[in-house]
DNA sequence: CCAGAGCCTGGAACCCGTTCCAAGAGAGGC
DNA sequence: GCCTCTCTTGGAACGGGTTCCAGGCTCTGG
């Protein structure tokens, strides 16, 4: 592999001259670059990105911390930051968590080495000494999905969204209205699902709904426990007529116990989601939008910027959240048929 | 930041000595390396990857090159890679391509700069000068979902794998088969669709069926596309009563189509996919399931391996396919009943 | 014709580890 | 007591870029 010093013997100059050729100074008189040109074309000479990147004092590359990035409103996200870095001279460095331990080891690194030159974070929580040592490492840092004082951040409202979702599943007629969410047993303490509840309470309260408690169920983020928690809404006395849940994939969960035990919906149950990931148009799910590939976009934008040196660079960037209607939310009119089935009580003693 | 100049001159030491207690040499006495290792606690010294890197000379990535990688097949496949790379001491560089143009671009970086330490190509087709040039530079290359000669490779017999599909087709009684893949329109010349098209025909021979050119239909790999050319294919003369498609994508696109025009699934038109990704469960797809996952830890075992110098790596891993059988497939029963509509002429007559 | 300014250019110093070589220290053998 | 051998250790060279400084050249104006 051709050096800079080997370009720079064979076409006669300094390797200062080469460096500057490569970089584009204008420092250099044409002559010289042509000359200087073939001699690289020729030998085909690429700098090396390790020794640009020490003598430089900064890597080309960007770290992108995502957990669980197989779900599928992180790919989408890193769709839009993996568009955004590789049309830069950056690299994406990915770096998937799945423990909270992975998390620290992953803070720990950003914080304390070279390896990447910006970071952006995605959905996690940090803890307020590790966001000191990321100030002192002077690593700029954006975060998305999620609102950091003092950091630059991408976000939606989720707790507007969790309200409108509510509030459609109202307007539609509903009053017993469950919510299915994440009870953050990984340990990540993630915001989204907490902040959507909030917003379902929220828009219960507006429209003098009373809050149920077992209407409020969490478990680990995954079908099958949406699944699971859906099979217990059910089984209670003056079960549901529609449900609520943090995330589209949660609502696959809801509506799969919904059909494992013979209800159709959404004629016996309204099912709305939240994300709007790219199966859901094709399963009819209704849902409240949130923009995920150009989230990722925008964040990558902003980290972008900061690492340019600009200081035009907003402070955070909401997101706008639409509801989305599709096939999995009606009017209660089940609740007719419902009654015309064995009385709510012979009901509970079914169970 | 402190380098090892500042650790060795506070430990009062010569930088040798630092280097060794890091990189946990057994030239050390106890007593120096206890002192030294004070020390770097003390100042929370961490090497810099890249000057270590220049140093080595070798980076400490691994550059990992997937085309659409928002594609659930290619997220699995990712996920493995990311468990095993991750774990061990390299980064993983995430490059994704969506044009050929973009795919040669990557090729040349990764032939010609020490950007990566080695890398993994999934599924992209790799031209004979890519390959001499990659050879020429040494760095050490794993292919996935591809068959290479001469280079290491991780792959499943997609012939065997739609032959088997087919021949589970033939075996539920099944003689008007479609299939429904993709035409490399993106010019990626991806080699699994074609395979499993040619294991579709020879089951089709091998049942001494008759193969009917009108019943292959190619076009994008997406479920839009499917989408569109199922349409073409329920609007012949004699239509299929079975599709294979060549991915579970693509099966959704056709389950999809039917659904639209009032036939279901499996009554009317059984369906079959391939790759069994994780939604298929889920929507009762049956489908020939590969290995994703498995497949991408395979590949990052092989490289790393490579890397570490090992002499013991198989030229390639051949990994399991195995049929799934779910909801979307049936005998075509449906045909009895389908006589019972209008007779087929006059079906003709009314496309 | 000379001074001064401006433009180019060469090359040394630097970034921060690793590694090899030389040398010092201490122990053991005779 | 001296020589060897082994165990440790310090430090220079090296990897391949960037950048700054000094110097050479040309050109201009007086």
């Amino acid at each position: 592999m051709p050096t800079i010093q080997d370009v720079a013997r064979q076409a006669g100059v300094g390797v200062g001259t080469v460096s500057r050729v490569i970089n584009g100074s204008a420092l250099v008189s044409e002559s010289t670059r042509a000359r200087v040109q073939v001699v690289i074309d020729e030998l085909g000479y690429r700098p090396s990105t390790i020794a640009r990147a020490l003598s430089l004092g900064r890597s080309t590359t960007v770290a992108v911390i995502v957990p669980f990035f197989t779900q599928p409103s992180a790919v989408e996200r890193l769709r839009g930051l993996a568009d955004v870095i590789n049309e830069s001279d950056f690299d994406l460095v990915l770096f998937d968590v799945e423990t909270p331990d992975q998390r620290d080891r992953r803070y720990e690194m950003a914080a304390h080495t070279d390896r990447a030159a910006g970071l952006v974070v995605v959905s996690l929580a940090v803890q307020p000494d590790v966001a000191d040592r990321l100030g002192e490492a002077q690593v700029p840092v954006v975060f998305l999905d999620r609102r950091v004082v003092g950091i630059p951040h991408v976000f939606v409202d989720d707790v507007a969204g969790g309200e409108a979702a509510t509030r459609h599943l109202i307007r539609l007629g509903h009053r017993r209205i469950a919510f299915v969410g994440d009870d953050n047993s990984v340990g990540f303490d993630f915001s989204s699902s907490v902040d959507r509840c909030a917003g379902y309470r929220l828009a219960l309260a507006r429209a003098g709904i009373p809050e149920r408690e077992a209407f409020i169920r969490l478990g680990p983020a995954s079908r099958r426990e949406a699944h699971r928690l859906t099979g217990e809404l059910l089984d209670l006395p003056g079960p549901p007529t529609a449900v609520f849940a943090a995330s589209d994939l949660q609502a696959f969960g809801v509506i799969e116990a919904a059909r494992d035990r013979g209800l159709s919906v959404p004629e016996d149950l309204s099912v709305m989601g939240f994300d709007d990931i790219d199966v859901s148009p094709y399963l009819g799910l209704s849902t409240v939008r949130q923009p995920l590939y150009q989230s990722g976009r925008r964040a990558a934008e902003m980290l972008l910027c900061l690492l340019s040196g600009d200081e035009e660079v907003p402070a955070s960037v909401e997101l706008p959240l639409e509801v989305v209607e599709r096939r999995s939310t009606a009017p209660p009119a089940s609740r007719i048929t419902a009654n015309t089935r064995p009385s709510p009580d012979s009901r509970d003693s079914i169970r």
